[in-house]
DNA sequence: TGTACATCAGTGAACGCGCGTTCACTGATGTAC
DNA sequence: TGTACATCAGTGAACGCGCGTTCACTGATGTAC
């Protein structure tokens, strides 16, 4: 049998090893960045979290940057997967998919903080940890694919750029996402729920692209 | 003769007293911000950068977050104050006028960005300091406005919520901002300048409203 | 199957650091008379 | 105009704290033979 770890039944570390540190520390940094935000951890409390010594995590990365550019990482692939299970390909029609795209996007804005406060909110250096660079574009992709198929059902003659559509598209996914799903002085309080004004928004965007149907 | 402030003749301190420190210790925090962050100063740097003892900023602030809460109040004023210059009450036209406002957001963020982050990226407690909710609320008004008057223009029967365009825009332009004026692991490289991606943008948005002439 | 050994992944103590905050204080300023 | 005094806005020393990081170390694990 293989359970989750080498040395763990579940609930704890056993010995003198831990046996899935890196992954604790993960989960650690995690629980850390939703409560405080990610200028909010320390190495030093995500190895308390982990119950292990201070030394400890850098056995596994080399400093809190690193550990907190790991998760941006990994927020940027769930992201990935998140955002093309919600596209599906274009099913059941470009339209109706792209909506889902949009609201894909704020629900895990909204389910998963600290991936996406990792992610956008903690001004990583990007030069400085390869991977994570290509982690964003692979997300961004799944937005460009997207757009690639709606632009290609308008007439020729009034095709706009599929990159600018994409790009509009995530940068008011985004200013929803932070601006009314966060904490903070320039929330507003809304009269819906923020998913429905993104996906007026993205209706009213593709009308204009003579796609949606007018009202 | 009145010069900027009691004791200071635009060179510094002078004896035992500052004369300004609170002007001073703002833009201290402005400096430090730009330079690290809202999450990178410190009282105490802010008052080695002033010229004065790390006690001294107590006399004026009750501890650091109100003064990063200032800083955000003061942004939200100049931003207030950019933003109706360039909507200028609606002239020479309304679309111009709309387009300017757009191009102000971006140009403010671009141009202060110590502010913006204070403003919009620092995290703070609204309802911990009051004011700073009122002051982003004047921001928003602007737009506000602007959408009231865009609407107005519309036959009644396809008029949208003038709210729901506001929050639009300002979603929009805010997404933006942050994702490509600001460093970070999610910016894209653009093969244009931001501001024409905004620009752009709201021109489609308006028209799906049926403004702006169709190309 | 047993044993020696290399390697790995932790410990825990220690260091220097900068921060936030307090305190009694003191120099400077302004004002009442 | 001068003086006593209250108030204000600084000082600087001190405190406790938590963090990042290092170091020699050691317990646990795996593997060659």
């Amino acid at each position: 049998m293989s359970w989750s770890g080498p040395s763990s039944g579940g609930s704890g570390r056993r010995g003198y090893h831990h046996g899935n540190l890196r992954e604790a520390l993960i989960d650690a940094a995690l629980e850390l960045i939703a409560a405080k935000g990610p200028a909010g951890f320390t190495i030093a409390e995500a190895a308390r979290l982990a119950g292990v010594s201070p030394a400890a995590p850098y056995r596994h990365f080399r400093d809190a940057e690193s550990l907190l550019a790991e998760v941006a990482l990994r927020g940027f692939d769930r992201f990935t997967e998140h955002l093309t299970k919600a596209w599906k390909g274009g099913q059941p029609d470009t339209i109706r998919a792209f909506e889902d795209l949009g609201r894909a996007y704020l629900s895990f804005a909204r389910r998963e903080p600290a991936y996406y406060a990792a992610m956008f909110d903690s001004h990583l250096a990007t030069e400085a940890h390869p991977g994570l660079q290509a982690a964003g574009d692979r997300a961004f992709a799944v937005l460009r694919e997207a757009a690639d198929k709606i632009v290609a059902t308008v007439p020729a003659d009034r095709r706009p750029p599929a990159l600018m559509m994409a790009l509009h598209i995530w940068a008011m996914a985004h200013g929803v996402a932070s601006l009314f799903v966060r904490e903070g002085p320039s929330r507003r309080k809304l009269p819906m729920p923020a998913e429905d004004l993104l996906e007026a928004g993205v209706l009213l965007y593709l009308q204009s692209l003579g796609l949606a149907g007018a009202d």
